[in-house]
DNA sequence: CGCAAACTTGCAACACGTTATAAACTTGAT
DNA sequence: ATCAAGTTTATAACGTGTTGCAAGTTTGCG
């Protein structure tokens, strides 16, 4: 790497850091981009130049702690099989989610609720893409029907679940009732397109805990 | 009504006729306070007088298309029953959005992206409120299964779909993507909790045009 | 009418995200 | 060392939502 690209990669790293600081230290509110560039040492220009935004600096902020804990949570040890998976990693994310939540939190909330569209657009579509591999080697192992778009499945299962991140952030409701949401819709959305296996994988996360019905899902 | 409270009431209208016609002429990045109280002939104190806040002026000027288009959908004439009702408002909804779609997307973008989190949780809360009687009218004919918390599915059902709009109008996606997820979301949720006639007719909702699934719901 | 309360107005101000401009500095290659 | 290209810096500016303040206007009441 050039010694400019050194120096580039250095400021950044350093906005990211007087980021995050801030945000923890005095939070969010106080994070205006004056204030970051004070704090980082660097002119106001700098993270303009470095990330383009404020939008793009806090996507570049999530980054690293949501790659660090997504892989993390798809090595996972697990009985079962795929879909089962899927529940253990919400799991793994309701916890971490749990030890940062205002931190989180405001940051989503500042980073969706930007005008710069086409930033927002690429970071959904990075999530989007992180689920179809476990989808499709559930598919591949005869949890989902052979003849379900899976790809669709995916994208709606996905869509549904940063909806429902999003309301989190804007402060509609708790960390709890956000993972009860994602469970319940992931049940309900799952259960149209599990045979034989995943049937079986799914009503034992719905034994588990699942926070709306009164009762487990009728069998007929 | 008093004249003061009449000329409030004027002033209320004028504010919200000129935001009206700016978006729809200018476009929703010119609605600004100042030029909405250069429109609307009042000064700029005014509007935050007489709604408090940028966020709340886009809620008032929501509510009564709104107000509107779900009263009048809630009396559509509908053969069946009470499952089909709602996605016959569904049908409404869509066809309403689809005439006036930059419009509605824009304003509630604006209204759910403020950081006055009480004015949104506010709207948001008014918005579950509407779906219940019909909820609670379907539990009662047996559509849906008498042992189920039918106030926690109302909240499901109106977090996730209030979820999926603000996704569509973080334009994330178009109309007909949206309605295809709310459908989707409605039909997997609904299967949970219905019975006897009420399965009847979400299958004959999932018959009609549901988009994801490469085939009908599995039976077993 | 006359007076107090309610309301609107005009103006300045604050902090914000973002951009333009021009000067200073750093790097890489000749 | 020199020079051009690439980056950072300082400063000012624009338009934004929002608020404070003092003056002006309108309304309701005696």
């Amino acid at each position: 790497m050039s010694l400019r690209e050194q120096n580039k990669a250095y400021n950044r790293r350093r906005i990211l850091a007087a980021a995050e600081q801030i945000i923890r230290a005095e939070g969010m509110d106080k994070l205006s981009m004056r204030h970051l560039a004070r704090v980082a040492g660097v002119s106001l220009r700098t993270p303009y130049n470095l990330f383009g935004s404020k939008t793009e600096v806090l996507i570049a902020l999530l980054q690293e702690p949501v790659v660090t804990l997504l892989t993390e949570a798809l090595q996972l040890p697990v009985r079962d099989g795929v879909l089962q998976r899927l529940f253990a990693v919400l799991a793994r994310v309701h916890a971490r989610l749990a030890e940062d939540e205002a931190f989180f939190r405001g940051v989503y909330w500042q980073m969706m609720s930007s005008d710069h569209a086409e930033a927002r657009e690429q970071a959904v579509m990075s999530a989007i893409r992180v689920s179809l591999p476990l989808l499709q080697r559930a598919q591949f192992q005869g949890e989902i029907a052979a003849n379900f778009d899976v790809v669709a499945l995916n994208r709606h299962l996905s869509i549904l679940t940063l909806a429902l991140i999003g309301m989190w952030a804007s402060s509609l409701f708790g960390l709890d009732e956000l993972i009860t949401h994602i469970r319940e819709s992931w049940y309900s959305t799952l259960r149209r397109a599990a045979t034989g296996d995943g049937l079986v994988q799914l009503e034992h996360q719905c034994a588990d805990a699942l926070g709306m019905a009164g009762a487990p899902a009728p069998t007929a």
